[in-house]
Formats: structure tokens, sequence, C-alpha cells
DNA sequence: ATAGCCATGTAACCAGTTACATGATTGA
DNA sequence: TCAATCATGTAACTGGTTACATGGCTAT
């Protein structure tokens, strides 16, 4: 039931079209939300139908043209009422880990190639993550307010991907001295 | 595509009944692969149309009949095959980052209680994995190769959970100092 | 009495993925 | 010429959740 929210939050933040959102998606969001442009427009399709949000068309030569997206006043309201609800942590479901689980059913090489796999992904988005982080270390030394939030989002992607690095370490040496 | 393939791991392990998966879904499992018994059951009449499971009518008195599911021939060869394809890192979703995230549009109160609220969560899970981990540690002192890859996933279990933790306070901290 | 465990399922719905579709502009 | 970027969408499908249904046994 999220996505709308998330979608709400990015239009609070700032107005823009359905591909702006995707786009914003793949990029410091995307640490904690996701969504395909297929989905995004539909969902702004609803959103639209039951008016938590308005767009105008911006009309544009070649291109297809934009709808821009604005959070209207019963958006805003739906959105901080749902700020005071609660959400469980969600579940994890993780593919790799049913594959260590069940290592015995392969050979070590194949789940050692699998694992390294993983921790070339992590390290990936753990060297993106931090990159956006030097920015935001260089724009303000003593943390501004604003910011703060999503700052603190950002160091939640640092933590997860490092952990998972160091996990994933692990399991290799454990693996391999077996 | 994985319960499937969860489920096909559980039952290499050990056959058991719908029931049986779920509590195992449960348990250790749980940490790495959720299942409700409505799903499993829909998924076991699936497998069973596959023939990569077949179970075996256990009549009971008082309560209804038992099916106990045992891994086909088939079965396991499917899952051998499926231990060699990749699969990527799930994609997060989490509600409580969009929330942190956005947590200028509520007051600071709220956005500390439901972090407190996760806090608790998070360190009820890592007990549970603690106490499973004792015992892992008292039965065998040398880890034996057998018992070295469910090892492992309770480990990323007691990482995950950790980190969080950490994360969850450092959040708080920052909060309640702006 | 009431709750919780044992044990099975069906049906409706919602969220997310994959496949398909169009078409101009820009840069290598 | 080929790939990428900009910009929009529809349709079919799959995976997962929620609601509903049944019913005896056991322990508090």
């Amino acid at each position: 039931m999220s996505l709308k929210h998330a979608i709400l939050v990015l239009l609070e933040q700032e107005p823009g079209s359905g591909y702006d959102l995707a786009q914003r998606f793949n990029q410091g969001i995307g640490n904690f939300w996701n969504a395909s442009h297929q989905q995004i427009y539909q969902q702004l399709k609803k959103l639209t139908q039951e008016s938590l949000v308005q767009f105008e068309l911006e009309e544009q030569s070649g291109k297809p043209d934009r709808k821009v997206y604005e959070i209207t006043e019963t958006g805003l309201q739906a959105l901080t009422e749902w700020m005071r609800e609660e959400d469980n942590p969600p579940v994890v479901r993780d593919a790799l880990l049913i594959k260590v689980f069940a290592g015995h059913l392969t050979d070590p090489q194949t789940l050692l190639a699998e694992i390294q796999r993983h921790r070339d992904l992590h390290a990936e988005k753990l060297a993106a993550h931090q990159a956006l982080e030097a920015r935001y270390n260089q724009q303000s030394k003593p943390k501004q307010k604003q910011q703060l939030l999503p700052y603190l989002t950002l160091r939640r992607g640092i933590r997860y991907e490092r952990e998972w690095i160091e996990w994933l370490d692990e399991a290799q040496q454990m693996i391999q001295q077996s």
C-alpha cells in the first residue's frame, strides 16, 4: 500500500512527471523504495482519480507532452495522516539465502561464484551511496536540520550494503575452509 | 518464483505436511523466507500437479487427516538445476524509511515513537536468533560441515537485526539532537 | 467459557513484473 | 547506423495478502 505514499512524498518534495519520478526512484530513493515506470503511471492515474494529485500538461514539440504532477491539499492531508500510522518491517524473502541454506545440493564453486557475484553487486551500490554521502558532507559541515532526515536514510543504505559485504566475506571464508 | 524452491528445500530436508511447513517458516527459516499457510497449501497443490512433490494421507481420528508431502526425483532434479541459476538481491521497499525521509511532515515524537517500536521488534527477533545460535554452539564446538550452511543463514539474520538496531539508535540520537 | 493448537482449504483482491507498443531527438 | 534518452501508456500474468470457512481437542 505504500507506493502511493512514496509517490506523494516525492511530489510533496518537488512536482514532476511520471518519468521524473521513475528517475528519482533509481537514485537515492531507490535505496528504500522502487517502482517501474509502468507501475508509476498506473498509480498516478489512480491518485488523480482520488484527487490526491493533479497535473498540468506541458506541451513539447517532437517529444510527447509531459504531465507535470503535484500533490493537492487533500493529498497532503492523506499523507500526514499516513505518517501517524504504524508499519511493520517488511518480511524478508531472499533467494540467495535459500541457496546457501541448501548449499549441499550443489558444488562449493557454484555457491561461491554466486556469493562473489552478490558481493560485487553490493559493493557497487555501496560505492554509489558513498559518493552521495560525500556530496552531503561537503555541502554542509555541521549537519543542517533540513537535510538530516534524507541523510539518515542514506546512512541506512550504506550500513545495509556494508553489512551484506561483511557477511558475504564471512560466508565465503567459512565455506572455503570447510 | 522462489516460494516453490523454498518448499522443495524444506521437503528435501525432511518430509512434512503443509501445516508443518508453515511452522518451519515461522522459525529459523522465517529469517530468509516467509509464507502464510494459504500460500503454502496452494503451492503444494501446484507442485503436486507438476509431480515435483507427492503426498501420503495420514489418517487421524478427531483431527483432520494430514497430507504428508515429500519431494520426488523430478523435484530434486528441478531443485538442483535451480541452484545453478542466478538470483539478484531483492529490491528493498521499506515504509519506515519513507517516513523518516519525509519526517518533516509530522512531529518528532511520532517519528521517534515509530523508531522505538521498530527497535523493539528487531530486538525481539535478534534475541530469538541468538537463542538458536546458542543451541548451535553447544551442540558442536568445532563447527561441523553439515551444520555450517544453515548456521551461516542464521548468522546473517543476527547481523541483519543487529545492524537495524544500530541504525535505529543512530537515527534516534540524531533526531533528538536536532 | 475462552483461547490456542491442530489441520485443511477457497475466493477475492491488491501489488508488482513482464511483455508489448509508439516515436522523435541526440550523440558515438 | 545503432544505442540511449525522453515520454507516454495498456494488457496479461504472477505472487502475496486478507477475508472467510470448518471443527474437534486441550489447557487455563
